[in-house]
DNA sequence: GTGCAAGGTACAGACCTTGTACCTTTGTAG
DNA sequence: CTACAAAGGTACAAGGTCTGTACCTTGCAC
């Protein structure tokens, strides 16, 4: 009738939510997570579970440990995590564009509800998600606020399935911002939420849904030229099956 | 930073799974599922985990069991399961339309790409589910085969993640067709799904999209007229809080 | 060089999952 | 009406996972 079904190990599933808040942009590179005992308790744990999948995500290169007073866990400049996710996107046929579709399905519907039920309030909170956008002046800075962005646009969509898909899916790419130098795509993507805002903010469902299509077709560009471009900022895997 | 997390013990993650099965019409109202031996084999897991997921969906009123030759576990008519939905559905604000709000999003996409890309042998295979659902005599298959029309659209549409998430939320709704006596919301939906195949087979992407929407709005009203419908056919709980 | 705030390690108890063996119920063939 | 076979029902021991608790080690700051 049908194939094997699994449960995933506490670790594991630690493991992935701390992968997502990094991929998010909630905790960026050089940035320190809390204590040990501190981010157990948070999340509900045991110390050692959390120790698991803190060292799952030290293999992985996200984390590094360091012991001592001023020690903690630090998130890394992610190149390992960054190499081999390029290198998964260039060996999983279709995997690529599989994310977009989907990411263009969630956030256009998501910007049509946003332009149809939108308050003052989730003006406001876009805009000033948009004005951080614009100040941004690092990768991690610029990232959150794009992450923060999106999500202002599901909550003032109303729609709670939408909202986590919408998150879920941002989180299994890395932004653009992690694999380029800062530099030029960024005015693009700045100009590219403006539009969407105008639109929601007019309440115009059609030009909301059209303005989201045109900014994540414009990420997928972007994203394509690095993943495969053929001279490569690769510093760690060659193009081999370095796949989890 | 952040709240807690959980895993799933094997018996829930069963238990959805078989759920799931059975709302997606995979398995329908009188079916026998595989004997326990056999089916613990089939997924993988050991017979006594199978045997409380079992438990779980028999105090849901899913399944009932029964001992001896032509012993075996029987889906039931699902009467109880139904009547909780229904009132889970009442109880909890938005819930109804967070669903189908999210569906469109998804379904609208599915059908833009599947017109896009679609092959001659997926428009022979959703041709198939169409006539199936012409012919279908009775809630199970008329289930089954609308089931399968909507997965083979999102086969067409050549991503994964559309597929996946379409199925799943699929899952989250009882049928309409489980929910009424067998009569007249089904010639309305028949012609719904040949207008979106037509729309695929031309390639027409807007049209495509604009059908299912047309389609998915349609069950919204006829899912609310019986949710909502103050004279209830509830053979089960009054109004209450039987939500799980 | 002492204090202290981290991470590192160890261990026992509770719970979950598995594999295996055996018992009970019940329809039906002979 | 008896015996068989095909199901579910029960029991148990071994191994894995998660938790709580206690204690050790490292290395910065004063």
């Amino acid at each position: 009738m049908s194939n094997g079904v699994t449960t995933q190990t506490l670790t594991e599933v630690v493991a992935d939510h701390l992968r997502r808040l990094i991929h998010l942009g909630e905790v960026g590179p050089g940035d320190r997570l809390p204590a040990e005992r501190e981010l157990a308790e948070q999340l509900g744990i045991a110390r050692l579970s959390l120790r698991e999948a803190l060292k799952t995500l030290q293999n992985d290169g996200y984390v590094e440990v360091r012991r001592g007073a001023r020690g903690g866990t630090y998130v890394t400049e992610l190149e390992a995590p960054v190499a081999r996710w390029r290198a998964r996107m260039r060996t999983v046929s279709g995997e690529f564009d599989d994310i977009i579709d989907f990411r263009i399905g969630l956030e256009t519907e998501t910007a049509r509800l946003a332009a149809a039920r939108r308050t003052p309030e989730d003006l406001a909170a876009m805009r000033t998600t948009i004005d951080d956008l614009t100040v941004a002046h690092d990768r991690t800075a610029f990232r959150l606020a794009d992450s923060r962005f999106h999500a202002s646009l599901a909550r003032a969509a109303r729609s709670s399935r939408l909202c986590a898909a919408v998150e879920s899916t941002r989180a299994e790419l890395f932004n653009t911002h992690d694999l380029l130098p800062f530099i030029d795509p960024v005015q693009e993507s700045v100009d590219d939420h403006e539009v969407v805002f105008r639109a929601v903010e007019k309440g115009d469902v059609d030009a909301a849904a059209a303005a989201m299509r045109d900014h994540i077709e414009h990420t997928r560009t972007q994203l394509r030229a690095i993943v495969f471009a053929t001279d490569p900022p690769s510093p760690d895997a060659p193009g081999a099956t370095t796949v989890s």
